[in-house]
RNA sequence: GGUCCGGUAGCUCAGUUGGAUAGAGCAACUGCCUUCUAAGCAGUAGGUCAUUGGUUCGAAUCCAAUCCGGAUCACCA
């Protein structure tokens, strides 16, 4: 139990034993106290003063005392000040949570629950190579998964391919024009970037071509759909439905160039999948629960043909469900991968990490699947998360803004190198260990700077300024586990390890070690709380603050020159606690930490 | 126009779900490398928490209105 759940419990039953007044722990408000006051949580009366009929001072007073006297192996002093009783754990109580856990790996990890969680995320489209924003839906994802497992889930990751429709049919009409047989192999261009470069000439020709119409006299938006490029893309679509043979052909041999390129950038970056579902195979889901919600009078037909739902009860519109000429259309076959997950994965919670633009349609979604009585329905969950932006606005395809995922990660690496030049702490460092070593800082950069930040919020990026090394960074928290790393590999060589349980000379403990070991404690409710809300920004930011109570204590504080042997040994627990951590944290972010950098 | 999301230091963000004098990082300024890695540490300065009203012992946090920014409201995906 942690410490703030122990305060808590044993809140709740003073009040019962003093006042026979029955709370829940949750009624209980319990905060760090503030570093002005004496003590390490407290309690806050005012809520119970009320009903307790109690001045906030005297029940403060009968409270601590009681407390203190049926709990003396957990809290050793309070105070109270102006209706806020101070409470301080007591030395040896921290030293005994230090012994148990130090060399514990998996401190912080949740029990197994056996609940069954699924993630998609990632979900590209294969006509352009994947952005920023992709980077940030994957980190994200991939993040949130492995929290949920380390919480005590059971997690599997998927991922639906958008390989089909007008989008890629544009890429394959613009490759048979100009294209000249290009591939990756003779061009030497990675397959998601060739494919990506014939969408671009695809708007680029579109663009000419409706500018002459209308310069001949014809109105814009008719130039628009009369433009040949975009006709010829039309009917490759048709041509596509009706299973045409060239065109089917052509289609693979391109979504494969995009794949062999959208592995080796997951590769890279450590994004993976347990399962991989492509629209081409799903499009066509969703058909017989559309036969299904008519019978049940969830739809309704309208003289055309066409199929829908009156969601305006709810405060919402009316949706179409099928197309006038019978075919599904997006939101259709959401709602038969769905079902059909459920039926492979029966996952009690089905996690879908989009874009907040698409918040209005997962609300619908989710309701049309409750409409329809289907069972995954209650566990559809949108993690919704903002846009990532650039200082001028958003980033267009058009104007060239887009940030291409592979170009930052390289860029990453570039400058991990090139600081790493600069400081000249590993020049043993053999070519394959440099390698790394700049993959390791350069994608920890650029995971940190993405997943820092509340999911739901929209960030900036400034190309300009570069991912910072310095302060709320990846780095930071890198380079103070290699300095920990570093203190244990010379307190090792000088000393022989004693790590015998801590005496009582060690348990007067300095502010630095105190709120050391408060912070570390701490780490199983964060991962808990990141787990609950999904959201891995707790997980940064907590990792982030631990660094830098470790640095303060670092330079305060000898390790391997502590004052007494009992301090040494203290400290080093203290050391190998925090790198246990640190592990832990970074790795459910995706990100790897050095032993020296 | 309807619905939803956001507005906290010059910039980028936290703020423990209503608690004590609102915190970090960057940028600026002042110090600290013969002692475990200075990608660090200590410090200074920087705030009408968009605005106004309300709820109560207590509001950045809850409610209402207003202002500003964004998303969305397709037989596209």
């Amino acid at each position: 139990m942690s410490v703030v759940a122990a305060i808590r419990k044993a809140t709740a039953e003073a009040i019962a034993e003093l006042y026979s007044q029955q709370l829940t722990a949750k009624e209980i408000l319990v905060n760090e106290t503030k570093p002005e006051f004496e003590g390490d949580y407290t309690v806050v009366l005012f809520s119970f003063v009320r009903q307790l009929k109690l001045s906030p001072d005297a029940l403060g007073k009968q409270l601590g005392e009681h407390l203190l006297q049926r709990n003396p192996a957990l809290l050793s002093a309070f105070n109270v000040i102006k209706g806020f009783l101070n409470l301080t754990v007591s030395d040896s109580y921290w030293t005994g949570f230090l012994d148990e856990e130090y060399a514990n790996p998996a401190f912080g990890r949740g029990s197994r629950s056996g609940k069954k969680v699924m993630v998609e995320y990632a979900s590209p489209n294969t006509n352009k190579p994947l952005h920023l924003g992709h980077l940030r839906n994957i980190f994200l994802g991939w993040s949130t998964a492995e929290i949920l497992k380390f919480t005590g889930n059971d997690v599997v990751k998927t991922c639906i391919v958008n390989d089909r429709g007008i989008h890629i049919c544009k890429s394959m009409i613009a490759w048979k024009l100009f294209g000249n047989d290009a591939t990756p192999q003779g061009t030497g261009i990675k397959g998601d970037h060739l494919v990506g470069d014939y969408y671009v000439r695809f708007n680029d020709e579109y663009k000419k071509e409706v500018d002459e119409l209308v310069y001949s006299g014809m109105p814009e938006d008719e130039a628009g759909k009369q433009a040949p490029i975009m006709k010829a893309a039309q009917k490759m679509l048709i041509d596509w439905e009706a299973g045409d043979p060239e065109v089917i052909d052509l289609w693979q041999r391109m979504n494969n160039w995009v794949y062999q390129g959208f592995d080796e950038t997951y590769q890279r970056i450590g994004a993976d999948f347990d399962k991989v579902y492509y629209e081409s195979n799903t499009y066509l889901l969703g058909k017989g629960l559309v036969e299904k919600g008519l019978q049940k009078g969830v739809f309704y037909r309208k003289d055309d043909g066409s199929v829908w739902i009156d969601l305006t009860a709810d405060g919402l519109d009316e949706k179409v469900v099928q197309r006038r000429d019978g075919t599904a259309v997006y939101i259709t076959q959401d709602i038969g991968l769905a079902e059909q997950r459920h039926e492979e994965f029966g996952a009690e919670q089905n996690i879908y990490v989009i874009g907040d633009e698409q918040n209005y349609h997962m609300k619908v979604l989710k309701l049309i699947c409750q409409k329809l009585g289907l069972p995954s329905a209650d566990g559809i969950y949108h993690l919704s998360y903002g846009m990532v932006e650039l200082p001028t606005g958003k980033m267009k395809s058009r104007e060239g803004t887009v940030v291409d995922a592979d170009d930052i990660v390289s860029e990453m690496v570039n400058i991990a190198r090139q600081k790493t030049e600069e400081l000249g702490k590993v020049k043993d460092f053999s070519d394959a260990e440099l390698t790394e070593l700049y993959d390791i800082i350069g994608l920890g950069a650029l995971k940190f700077f993405l997943l820092r930040v509340d999911p739901k919020k929209k960030m900036v990026f400034n190309p300009e300024e570069s991912i910072d090394f310095h302060g709320f960074t990846g780095p930071f928290i890198q380079y103070t586990h290699a300095r920990i790393r570093s203190i244990i590999r010379k307190v090792e060589s000088a000393h022989t390890l004693d790590l015998s349980d801590l005496g009582k000379s060690a348990g007067t403990l300095l502010p630095l070690e105190k709120q050391m070991i408060v912070s570390l404690e701490k780490f199983p409710a964060v991962a808990e709380e990141a787990g609950a809300e999904l959201n891995p920004s707790k997980i940064a930011v907590y990792i982030f603050n631990l660094a830098q109570v470790f640095n303060s204590f670092y330079t305060a504080h000898s390790v391997a020159n502590a004052e007494t042997e009992e301090k040494r040994k203290l400290r080093l627990k203290l050391a190998m606690l925090t790198v246990q951590v640190i592990n832990s944290g970074m790795a459910v972010l995706g990100i790897r930490v050095p032993d020296r950098m």
